[in-house]
DNA sequence: GTGAAAGCGCTAACAC
DNA sequence: GTGTTAGCGCTTTCAC
């Protein structure tokens, strides 16, 4: 039983060390994976820490070592099932390999400096921004002081920064093939007003595969990224029932916002009049009412690699950048 | 410009506080809110740090006041919008009032210990418990440790910790009436195998209510708290489409679920046939296929009043547990 | 209002 | 393998 100890309390490495007769440092290199400990140092150690209730505290660590295990995650659009399926995956991976994720959401367009500063002051590992915009003084400040930085999805080519992304030539080559092979001769893209680089990147790689059949492409400015961008769409899109459309949507939710409307709004048949294809195969796709084929980014190995080269970066910091990416593959359902 | 600076760099007070010919304790104060300082010696400090890109190391700090501002928040089920809408509501609210949030998922059934036990060693000052199963042992080291701790959705009754969720009471009588009204007289209430307290509590209420007007209220029984189980049980329900049955879902993926199989999958005709009533409010309850009536949480204020109740326990750790509540509403839309 | 000194709990050299 | 010693960078009495 734990009577009324002081409010606070606390108990440290000397006080289990003096439970134990041995010293401070000999208690902490029992909490050191790897360090070298006799069998009956450790046996006394653990058996005076576990009765006393010690936890070594990692603040005190953290402050010694000049690094703490936490990595900031930043991340803007959690509405977007495939963001948060990301973080989710990012997390427990983190975890999984010992680090502690902090996570910053912040709004669109918000400024993420400030956050970014906040995590400075904590001697994060690591950094990996989801966010669709990271500022580029953000990203200078981590290299100035030292801190590994994971860009997601990102373009900027920076000295000490890795990135990482999936394999957006070949998604977009896939969901051109896919159309064409569904006999469709015109090709429409639908294109967020703020297109992020891999949007970009899919984009293109559609067009260049449809530009190898002699198709041209189409553009077609929506909104935002998001269902209600493709509902919008849906007007102009259901006028054009006859023409045999074949479209590729760079995100599965403004996909899910045409499609939905499409069908159950403007009464055009899917994949009757037209085809649609996503990208990113949020669990919604699958959804009966949609069934949407689409291009899917495996989340966990997204998260894996993210993890392996924040560990890499720390284990290197002088190394050059990395640009890794991560395999995708159709997923074919009904609307192609 | 700054020049090559030994690696372990990091500038530190005393390094502004030279700069800024005074002593560290001054520098101290200039960047700790509400200490007495002189206008000349701030300036001073603030001139020499920013000119040396000078940041507070919050560990150090951290270490000193024996805690952190780091909140632990324990989440599971992230692929449910409605979690993901918490969790980044929560976010922050919680950067917001000067905390920091540490996310650690874990899979349901999975055991939090571990992750518990990790966040005790940063010295948090709070803790969030959103996933559907806190182990009481946590919850027990959370108090002996004095970390506050709040319950989201919970219905365990610990000292010392403070719970909170939405009306989940009105939310069931809100959905019972609302399929009153529409005139259904055979209710049903789908029951996910591991109910959760909330929704215990809501069904509870939803009994209560039909129970004022007479109705009896029949129980089926699904698998888990997903889309997928709502599909599963379309089958059954679509056999019965004659009997113009009332039906509240505990929760809007199952809602979800089930609409999207009995109209797409099985030709019924809600709310023809059928009414169907979710409860959460997800995004996707408003998509164009669903349509679906619902009762909504309100995820922002969820997320203060969350807040607000951590630190009310950190300013008075001492006080009685509080429970509160939030408000729900009715959204109406076509499926009742 | 300001500086000197002590200490938060831990790890890492370095002797033994 | 173990203990001693010296900090990590900050805040905080306590004199002045």
């Amino acid at each position: 039983m734990n009577k009324a100890r002081p409010v606070t309390s606390s108990v440290t490495s000397l006080d289990v060390a003096r439970m134990a007769g041995v010293s401070r440092s000999a208690v902490s290199r029992v909490f050191t994976p790897g360090a070298s400990v006799s069998k009956k140092t450790r046996e006394k150690v653990e058996k005076a820490a576990s009765e006393l209730g010690y936890r070594v505290n990692l603040v005190a660590r953290g402050l010694n070592k000049q690094r703490t295990d936490l990595v900031g995650m930043i991340a803007t659009r959690m509405d977007n099932p495939y963001r948060s399926a990301q973080i989710d995956a990012l997390a427990k991976q983190l975890v999984r390999q010992g680090l502690r994720p902090m996570l910053f959401c912040i709004d669109e367009g918000k400024d993420a400096e400030q956050l970014l500063s906040i995590l400075l002051n904590y001697q994060v590992s690591g950094v990996v921004i989801t966010s669709d915009a990271p500022p580029a003084k953000i990203c200078a400040e981590c290299v100035r002081m030292q801190v590994p930085l994971v860009l997601v999805d990102r373009a900027d080519e920076l000295p000490f920064v890795d990135r990482i992304s999936s394999n957006n030539k070949k998604g977009g080559r896939l969901a051109a093939e896919a159309l064409i092979k569904a006999g469709r001769r015109r090709l429409l893209v639908l294109q967020p007003e703020t297109m992020v680089y891999s949007m970009r990147e899919r984009t293109a790689a559609f067009v260049a595969r449809a530009a190898e059949d002699k198709l041209t492409v189409e553009f077609m400015t929506v909104g935002t990224h998001e269902y209600y961008s493709g509902n919008d769409a849906a007007v102009d899109i259901a006028q054009r029932r006859e023409q045999g459309l074949g479209i590729f949507c760079p995100t599965d939710i403004i996909a899910l916002g045409l499609l939905d409307a499409l069908r159950n709004e403007h009464g055009v048949n899917v994949p009757e009049d037209m085809s649609i294809i996503g990208y990113d195969d949020i669990p919604q796709a699958a959804w009966k009412f949609a069934h949407l084929t689409t291009i899917k980014q495996p989340v966990d190995e997204f998260a894996r690699v993210t993890v392996e080269l924040l560990q890499e970066r720390i284990a290197n910091p002088e190394a050059p950048p990395q640009h890794k990416s991560v395999d995708v593959m159709i997923i074919k359902r009904g609307t192609v």
